[in-house]
DNA sequence: ATGAAAGCGCTAACAT
DNA sequence: ATGTTAGCGCTTTCAT
């Protein structure tokens, strides 16, 4: 036979055509996709009816346009450059399935350029219910605009008096590791960390201040040639690290994440010097890999934090509780086999 | 001074206000916005301060709703999971970036549940231009629905006659690593990867076939025994490895992915094993974590391939090229420290 | 070159 | 309980 004649243009079809097939107004087919009691049995059996023999969907930008409401929130994170916020990222997925039918939307920050057009293009009411903004630390200029724009913000990984988020502190987590190496004997204490960019990384400064006051303490002046920074990645930590074993090398090295240890990991294999004996390496994260590789870290909850920062955008959302909120995750030192 | 007053609920400037205040009417605003060349230098000149005085920006959902084109596209993709979902996920928002202004709504699924969610409520063309659909191979069903939908989409990592995909020749890896394990002396081999769920993995099995057949032309009769599956994950992988070393363990295990294998290095630590003499282990993928780890594995471009599907479905979506593309990636076995 | 007006598919207020 | 209608902010004919 011949009717494989392609069906018009396949015109999706709406409340209106719904409406039609059940014998009733889009008023009432409106109510019953949202669930209003005030809709009689009858009226209702009919719209399911004609919802399924059509195959309709309804429309989610339709539905946006007219509520101002789009169940979509976005996540800016500087996902590229750090092994930390795709763990961040599940906590967050996690916490938007449970507490709500939230979508997510990713933007994705490499450089500053991207950083701005995140704020300026991404971060309105327009798209997005609510932003989480990851490691970033957002600008004046930023801030007046999400002001203005009304939009409901946490931050996760820096603080910042205007919006709720959720941190460490990164300065005392410098200090934990600093006093580990310490306690193991340590003088010459190297430091390998991401350069204070224009970017609005900020906690790599921060864990290396906790470093300086935990060395000052403990009566040692801390040493400027023995700290290396540049762009993060693991590659670009093993090449500083190669540069800082060169020559009057430390005998320990805190690194300002785990995939940065892991360079210098790598550094300490291809000079074939032996961890911890003649190099010990401490981390900062506990990445999931961290384990297996047997790195000695400081752990700082991921997952958790991320949930949490998810929560409690939710909320802020959903009304009421809109207050900046503070909350520190707690940190620990992972005792494994680098140090 | 006391003006501090509220300024009216912030009612974000609309394309009508732009036009009133340049004294022309909305189609020229739009026409100015949409960069037509049918628009006066004075006009053009005018509707541009009215933007910057009022901070006008142009709402997206009402142009979706009006044009019927998202600029957003959709990744499913079982997240939680596979430690290289995120690798490729790179190279995907690279080559969005490179190629075009779309967004990306990411779609995490982790139960049969979600991944019907995914397809029915997801992938249609009301939310998304295209739709990147990462190791999870479509049901019928869904094949038919995505069909009807007329939405773009591009496959990784599975295979489907229906659609464009990238994907690798995960048999043949199977055998890679087994005729590496085979040359290095090993006759008891192992194996460890994912069950065959009704999720829809399907490398590990593809994988393990390899396995068998490069066992068989070495003469050797796989061994059931042998084999170990289960949920992804690195722990679940070191539960199952350790079953398997517990007794008449074999000398060398295959793990279906790195991470698995990254859990099989932890069971040979917990048991004191010296990995590659009384174990080798290889995996599969070759993540960012491999190296530092030393980890022997099968190499597939993950990255590469997650740049080279998002442009496929960018093609796709600009139209032209819709026929059925299928492109194998190339694998490469990289020898470390493990075997 | 430009303004007016008709949708896009939905929700919500209003009338019945 | 239900139908009707006026938007939501934009694009796109269609006149002019």
């Amino acid at each position: 036979v011949d009717r494989a004649r392609r069906q018009p243009p396949h015109k999706t079809a709406t409340i209106r055509d719904v409406a039609v097939r059940a014998g009733v107004g889009v008023g009432t087919v409106s109510r019953v996709l949202n669930g209003s009691p005030k809709v009689s049995e009858e009226a209702r059996r009919r719209v399911g009816e004609a919802i399924a023999e059509l195959g309709y969907r309804r429309s989610a930008v339709a539905r946006t346009l007219s509520t101002g409401r789009t169940q979509t929130i976005g996540v800016v994170a500087p996902f590229i450059t750090t092994g930390s916020v795709s763990e961040r990222l599940r906590g967050v997925i996690a916490s938007l399935r449970d507490h709500g039918d939230y979508d997510l939307m990713l933007f994705d920050v490499e450089t500053s350029a991207q950083r701005s057009d995140a704020f300026r293009d991404f971060a309105c009411r327009d798209r997005v219910d609510g932003l989480l903004v990851i490691s970033l630390s957002p600008s004046d200029a930023e801030v007046e605009h999400l002001r203005r724009e009304r939009l409901p913000v946490v931050l996760v990984d820096v603080g910042h008096p205007e919006f709720p988020h959720v941190m460490i502190d990164d300065v005392r987590g410098g200090e934990i590791a600093t006093e580990h190496l310490l306690d193991r004997g340590h003088r010459r204490i190297g430091f390998v960390g991401d350069s204070p960019s224009l970017f609005g990384f900020v906690s790599s400064e921060q864990r290396r201040l906790g470093m300086s006051r935990a060395l000052r303490r403990a009566g040692i002046e801390p040493d400027p040639s023995l700290e290396r920074r540049g762009e993060h990645g693991r590659e670009q930590a093993r090449d500083l690290a190669l540069t800082l074993l060169d020559s009057d090398p430390p005998t320990a090295i805190f690194a300002a994440s785990d995939i940065q240890a892991m360079g210098v990991l790598e550094a300490a294999a291809a000079l074939s010097l032996d961890v911890p004996r003649d190099l010990a390496v401490i981390g900062f994260d506990d990445l999931e890999v961290s384990s297996p590789l047997g790195l000695t870290t400081v752990r700082q909850p991921l997952r958790e934090t991320g949930e949490r920062a998810a929560e409690l955008l939710l909320a802020a959302i959903t009304g009421a509780d809109r207050r900046p909120v503070e909350e520190l995750a707690p940190l620990s030192l992972i005792v494994r086999h680098t140090t």
